[in-house]
DNA sequence: AAGTCGGGGGC
DNA sequence: GCCCCAGACTT
């Protein structure tokens, strides 16, 4: 058997029983293929059943609110995906009566749609011979052929798309995608694959070489920011509080939070005092402030690590523009945030 | 070509 | 602590 032969003999043996397999769709297997975009099957999975259950149709995802799209997205991170999911949808809706491009070349038009994305639903769903390169694939292949070239670098992204397209079972193409990230997701797997009982054992370049470990090779390393954050937990007699739109660029856009300051150190109370007789959330208000946490909560995320305190400002009657404290679950909010709305229990108030 | 964008999990 | 995950988009 040859490379496609085996790995597709694999898939028929050892695939997972995911719902989106079980479809051709478009519209699932978009939603899936979004929601699984640098993320494990493992913890996209309830989110995509959660989608399929409110939104069963492309038109109901499209006439949701941006907020209630974020709402249900929430947890699952890169929310850049959740708001060019609903921009896709109410695009397919209204401009292509619901019906999702049938081919790779449109399907890249499409927001929140790229190069990987593209081939897979059109491979999957309409059984176009567009060959997927994740980062499965890139294990896969620069294991088995033993191939060095960076997997992030310009040559290295062109040399496997066109491997990989050499290599695609042209009579199945959304089985031999599918087979192939199946295979790296939980055979060729980044730590300790167990090469002993790998069906490519007997061909594998990195295996002989004893390269398994160094391969794939990827250039450069994320740098990490740290910053520090204040919120501004407020609360007054009418059980009342404040919450703000991240509206900028940056993480977290277009989600909710307890009003912020950010310094550039870790504050102190006396610090935090000195800020906030200067700033303009709470000028005006007589107010008493507590820290809820000592040690502040570290939040880390691929590029920043989050230094976070969570003052508690209570005060006697908020502005009219605050929201009942009841309300904010129905906002969609950082998972920092909910954490801390979870252990903060504002019913002892 | 390099940065940015989350959160969870493996080791 | 570091790396990875069914990547896409911006600068």
């Amino acid at each position: 058997m040859d490379f496609k032969n085996k790995l597709t003999y694999w898939y028929s043996n050892n695939k997972r029983d995911l719902p989106w397999r079980n479809t051709q769709n478009p519209y699932h297997i978009w939603l899936s293929e979004i929601i699984l975009q640098q993320t494990q099957v493992k913890q996209g999975l309830p989110y995509y059943d959660a989608f399929i259950k409110q939104y069963p149709t492309v038109f109901d995802l499209a006439n949701a609110s941006e907020e209630e799209v974020l709402k249900l997205w929430q947890g699952l991170g890169y929310y850049s995906r959740a708001r060019n999911l609903h921009t896709t949808a109410k695009h397919v809706a209204s401009e292509l009566n619901g019906h999702f491009p049938n081919n790779y070349k449109d399907l890249l038009k499409l927001k929140g749609v790229g190069d990987y994305t593209a081939s897979a639903i059109a491979s999957i769903a309409f059984n176009e011979v567009a060959a997927v390169v994740d980062g499965n694939v890139y294990r896969v292949l620069s294991r088995y052929f033993g191939i060095k070239t960076p997997i992030n670098s310009t040559d290295g992204i062109k040399e496997f798309k066109k491997l990989a397209s050499n290599l695609i079972d042209k009579e199945q193409p959304a089985k031999f995608n599918q087979a192939i990230m199946e295979f790296g997701a939980t055979q060729c797997k980044p730590k300790n694959p167990n090469c002993t009982v790998c069906p490519l054992n007997d061909s594998c370049i990195a295996l002989q070489k004893d390269m398994i470990e160094f391969l794939p090779v990827k250039l450069k390393k994320t740098k990490v920011k740290t910053r520090f954050f204040n919120f501004l937990v407020c609360i007054d007699n009418n059980k009342n509080t404040f919450l703000e739109k991240r509206t900028s660029k940056g993480i977290w856009q277009n989600l909710y939070q307890f009003p912020l300051l950010e310094s550039h150190k870790s504050l102190s109370s006396e610090e935090f005092h000195l800020l906030n007789t200067e700033d303009s959330v709470l000028n005006n208000l007589k107010f008493d402030y507590s820290l809820y946490n000592t040690e502040d909560k570290v939040h880390k995320l691929s590029h920043q690590h989050l230094y976070t305190k969570f003052w508690i400002i209570e005060t006697k009657e908020l502005p009219n523009n605050s929201i009942a404290i009841k309300e904010i679950k129905n906002y969609p909010v950082p998972v920092l945030i909910s954490s801390f709305i979870e252990a903060f229990n504002f019913n002892d108030l």
